[in-house]
DNA sequence: AATTCCACTTTCTATCACGGAAAGTAAGGT
DNA sequence: ACCTTACTTTCCGTGATAGAAAGTGGAATT
């Protein structure tokens, strides 16, 4: 029955991290989260687009110091959604 | 990084329900937890499979009062997996 | 202005997971 | 012998996931 409480778009484990991680740091920039989850950029790149689709993740490619960074954020419908699977979770795990 | 610590085979929809079910429960049987998840029987008896191939469910088939009924329950093994799995989700979680 | 970098993004290709319907199996009843 | 119960396995189609390689767009360099 919970099942239905279980967001498929968060619940892919490499997504659950990325979600955890800017949750817990607000924005994390695409470098760094890469090495922190030691995927390929494709395959970080694919799953951020998915978050991005489904309206949890803010996208913000900002110029400065001669460096381009891709700066990713949780939108407000994501930190809801992220927080609502949380305690799916929870509640599932004890 | 904790990527690692996420056990594929228990982190699946409907296999942590189940293992959660059999962690809470002790034992429970294939109907009830059929009608619990509300999936079709061929989809719960392949996801038991998997857990009982990676050797964290039992299955013991009983005939009593005229019925066969086929009791689920976790292993040793797969209640320290179970462990481990809550303890990285609440890890990444909070 | 053309070229090179950089930092991703998209395409290509292959594999693997998942679901349900339907067919199959095993162990009793009748 | 046949039927029912209670799953199990097969068949088949769909969708997710991964990585390599090619592509894109905006600096920075020449």
């Amino acid at each position: 029955m919970p099942r239905a409480l279980l967001d498929a778009v968060i619940h892919a484990p490499l997504r659950l991290q990325i979600a955890a991680m800017l949750a817990a740091a607000d924005t994390v920039d695409f470098a760094t989260m890469r090495e922190m989850l030691d995927v390929s950029e494709s395959v970080l790149s694919k799953h951020v687009k998915v978050l991005e689709e489904a309206g949890y993740v803010a996208i913000r490619k900002i110029t400065s110091d001669h460096r381009q960074r891709t700066w990713l954020g949780l939108t407000s419908a994501g930190r809801k959604a992220f927080a609502a699977h949380a305690a799916a979770l929870r509640d599932l795990v004890g």
